[in-house]
DNA sequence: AAACATACTCGAATTCGCTG
DNA sequence: CAGCGAATTCGAGTATGTTT
């Protein structure tokens, strides 16, 4: 029976720059595990990361065991009991970190990873990545290298809120194929007119149909929804370019510029023209 | 003078309540 | 649930005032 393996393992020297950073990483290692490795803890500070390169494991929060196989990553809340083991059959091959920051508790309960501590990415191996290059960043111990690992792990923060986002959002939006063809053809032709009898065409619906299935996907109306599509391309074009306002206006879908100075300041609490000069330097 | 902002108004958009 | 008409809200245009 093969046995367990460390492939690298960290104990990063933080001497007086603690508390410097956004992050700090307690700890690091790469292990190949035996199907008898398993480890149980009470309580240690920080969270725990843990990404399968190859196999499977289980990991135990609450007292509920979740299945992690390769390419997704595990978060373990380690200041209350957890554990974590690998399948027999095939034992998982890790990489796993632990960090500690004032925040990602609160990040934690925004993401629900009590209830869901493993996460799927869309590029694993670009986290796989990320991963080895923070590891390979262990092995001195500089300022330098601490801001780099705080970017890696920063990084890492992003893509673990990007996965969960994305399975958040897909339900609603994904399983109405009319809605999903309409917002398609919103985002490619958001300047010209819309109505509600052309949306409900796009969408293949019902009117009432319509507003139901927009009020369930983003929790507004229809043109409440292309009306901030409409200020999010505007505040861009308004800080990118110096075209003239009534232009942005008429780029974004409002023929009168008029009518969308006021909606603007509605939108941003501030007209086009002073939101262009509060956002340029 | 041109570009932009605001007040006011009317009709379209949205919601509501009901029915099948 | 989905559709329909009535009730209500709110969007969009016009006219007019304000800033550059």
């Amino acid at each position: 029976m093969p046995q367990t393996r460390i492939l690298r393992s960290y104990f990063p020297v933080h001497e007086g720059w603690l508390g410097l950073f956004a992050y700090q990483v307690l700890r690091a290692g790469h292990i190949q595990t035996g199907p008898d490795h398993r480890i149980e803890r009470q309580d240690v500070p920080g969270h725990e990361f843990l990404f399968c390169i190859r196999g499977e494991g289980v990991v135990t929060v609450r007292g509920r065991a979740h299945a992690v196989r390769a390419g997704e990553m595990a978060w373990l809340p380690v200041r209350e009991p957890h554990a974590h083991r690998p399948v027999r059959e095939d034992p998982w091959e890790i990489l796993w970190l632990r960090v500690d920051s004032a925040n990602l508790s609160r990040l934690m309960a925004v993401l629900t990873v009590h209830d869901d501590p493993v996460f799927h990415f869309a590029h694993p191996e670009d986290v796989e990545t990320l991963l080895i290059e923070l590891l390979d960043h262990l092995d001195r111990s500089s300022l330098a290298i601490q801001a780099a690992c705080d970017r890696h792990v920063s990084a890492l923060v992003e893509a673990l809120v990007e996965a969960r986002e994305n399975r958040l959002l897909e339900p609603e939006v994904a399983t109405h194929k009319g809605l999903g063809d309409l917002m398609a053809q919103i985002h490619a032709h958001y300047n010209e007119h819309w109505d509600i009898d052309k949306l409900a065409n796009a969408c293949r619906v019902s009117k009432a149909q319509l507003f139901r299935l927009f009020q369930t996907a983003f929790g507004k109306t229809p043109l409440a929804w292309l009306r901030d599509y409409r200020m999010a391309q505007a505040k861009r074009l308004l800080v990118e370019t110096d075209d003239p306002v009534s232009s942005i206006a008429i780029a974004v879908g409002y023929p009168d510029p008029l009518y969308f100075s006021r909606e603007f300041k509605k939108h941003a609490g501030l007209s086009p023209r002073a939101f262009r000069a509060s956002e340029s330097w």
